[in-house]
DNA sequence: AGTAGCTGCACCATCGATTGTGCAATGCGA
DNA sequence: TCGCATTGCACAATCGATGGTGCAGCTACT
């Protein structure tokens, strides 16, 4: 019944046992003890003690004092995603390797909840913030910018903040003229055969809606209206999209651009419910990786977005402190079905097992 | 220009302002100024205040002055893998739920890192933290027991703690049987063709292969040795155990159990380069479920474990203050090949494409 | 009038660490 | 030996919020 919770020890703990001042821990313990010109000596005992004891410095002490905390934010719209989740895993790498604490959070897409939960950010005094995916990033600029704090936009832009994101545009591109070429490889494909699904009112989606029709016009010759059918990021509704299309045509078009790997998820709802030889014949292109989304049983060309340099720049304009407000692409890489990419984890080194 | 980072507004600046003492904007602004007796008419006039001037609360003060700060932590192995990024998405409205800030990190299955990052979510006065798939949990739980820190484990069980896991053991058996079952519809499977590949020597992995077995001697009369290949949690390692598997037998085994989805997608990348019909006839079993997994163009059986009850109670033995170290099993689902199940994202509401 | 009891708030120590400043002791050169 | 520079550290204010305690002013009752 050992319930004491020993309360963890302070510099004026270590002050006592050393007998020097709590000024003096600090700096030892802090590292700044050679600019407060403290003897090597004196620095020894307290470092010994420090270890002894277990000392751990009280972070929301020293936060409130220098008023920030070491803390860095990467504000997410879900976790479940692999994208996001690689992000979440590359964004921790760069923010330990920067001898900070990643806090990782997701808003669930919704603008209110975004602001909200960076203000609760801005309480705790993070230092910087990445907003990935937001559906409101200048509501959570404005926040940002009524605190002082250090953001920048990745996946979606905002117009008040630097922005990086995926060349959506060339992108999509690739991958229709991709997904026209396998299709084509028997018999050529109807312009009206080609049908984007997924995807809502966001930049990301204008612009791989952009390059879709524009590489439909120069690849098919056509762009009919009405290949597309917006269905936002939820894996139900996109579901219901393929099933209304179904209902409507006896059938799945051809050749389908996905907008996202949630977007996918709808369509394996909906062949979950249908034939496995309603999709004998589909070829589909997919915004987003997913290691297991590339191994469909129909050919799954994917666009794998590139994450580590996304985080990457988007770390190199926080440390520029005041970036411009302009839009930085990053290139995305188009994945042939059947592909296995390696991934964050493989950074990872796992022991030989037994 | 306008470079001025305002400072947040404080109790103080609101003290001045309301001409009230700043304990007096303290109660009424953390709620207690009821039982301070503060006059209404009072704390509308500081609430109005604080309004206007966006006042928000420093919550490293008020940690620091409460020895907590409102934050819970849930440490993960990786965040790149459905199974551990639901469990942050359930975790994470789990928390909200409760009016605490989330804290998700992971550790990369480093028993020294998982000590670290603990520390360093102590030395932020965490309130509790659910410490999923620790490769080290008693290491982990030393390190919370010297700091008086409420924690429980989930997916993999300490002994010193209380810890939340699934029936690995019947999880597998179910699988297992699920296997020889699909096989067997045509022809007879033999003992020597149903393979085990992945996992470690942890306590999950020892519970599966246990179950594994046990569901071979009574189902195929019999178990021999050298059907089991643990491989790690390393997509690599796994996909070099199935490329051994192959030169050796020139084919793959007929039954594949495989220990986790990231087992699994070191499958994927042996397929990757191997063609289509080396899987003609091939049948998995996968512990973890994820939807795309479950789609691949061979049977996929998978077992998905009950994330958003173990959470769930793993946060009621948190409210229990001092639960027994003992272990609670959760019972996970057996799901058929060809099964998109609903999953934390299908809580949120999206709001209709434009 | 005296007092007991309430109302409504102010005062102040405190949480643990940081940091600007001050000062005694020592060293050193002239 | 005097004076100045340097070394090595202590002091105390501070970050923002909290909560125990004290106390003036008013009411109500005897």
């Amino acid at each position: 019944m050992d319930r004491t919770a020993k309360k963890k020890a302070t510099i004026y703990d270590l002050s006592v046992l050393s007998g020097c001042s709590p000024s003096t821990v600090s700096a030892v313990l802090n590292g700044s003890w050679r600019q407060r010109r403290i003897k090597e000596s004196t620095a020894e005992l307290i470092q010994g003690l420090a270890a002894k004891h277990q000392y751990t410095a009280n972070l929301q002490a020293r936060g409130l004092r220098r008023s920030r905390s070491g803390l860095v934010g990467l504000l997410l719209p879900v976790h479940d995603t692999r994208y996001f989740s690689s992000m979440a895993q590359t964004f921790e790498a760069c923010v330990r390797s920067r001898g900070q604490c990643p806090v990782v959070v997701s808003a669930c897409r919704d603008p209110q909840e975004e602001r909200q939960i960076v203000e609760t950010l801005i309480s705790y005094s993070i230092e910087a913030l990445i907003v990935a995916g937001a559906t409101d990033p200048d509501g959570v600029h404005a926040v940002c910018e009524a605190a002082g704090l250090r953001h920048v936009n990745i996946d979606l832009p905002g117009t008040k903040a630097a922005s990086v994101i995926s060349d959506n545009y060339a992108g999509a591109r690739l991958l229709t003229e991709a997904i026209v070429r396998r299709c084509g490889a028997d018999r050529p494909l109807d312009a009206t055969d080609l049908h984007l699904f997924g995807g809502r009112d966001d930049h990301a989606s204008r612009e791989r809606i952009r390059g879709f029709r524009d590489a439909k016009r120069d690849v098919l010759g056509a762009d009919p209206d009405g290949c597309i059918t917006p269905t936002g990021y939820s894996p139900t509704t996109s579901r219901l999209a393929f099933e209304d299309y179904f209902e409507r045509n006896g059938r799945l078009p051809r050749g389908l651009f996905v907008n996202s790997s949630i977007n996918l998820e709808g369509l394996i709802r909906f062949m979950a419910h249908h034939p496995n030889d309603t999709f004998t014949d589909l070829v589909v292109g997919c915004y987003d990786y997913d290691p297991f989304g590339s191994f469909l049983p129909f050919p799954v060309i994917m666009i794998r977005q590139d994450v580590e340099t996304m985080i990457a720049r988007a770390f190199a304009l926080l440390d520029e402190g005041r970036p411009a407000a302009r839009i930085h692409l990053v290139t995305p890489e188009l994945v042939p079905p059947r592909t296995a990419l390696r991934g964050p984890l493989d950074a990872l080194k796992d022991e030989a097992p037994a």
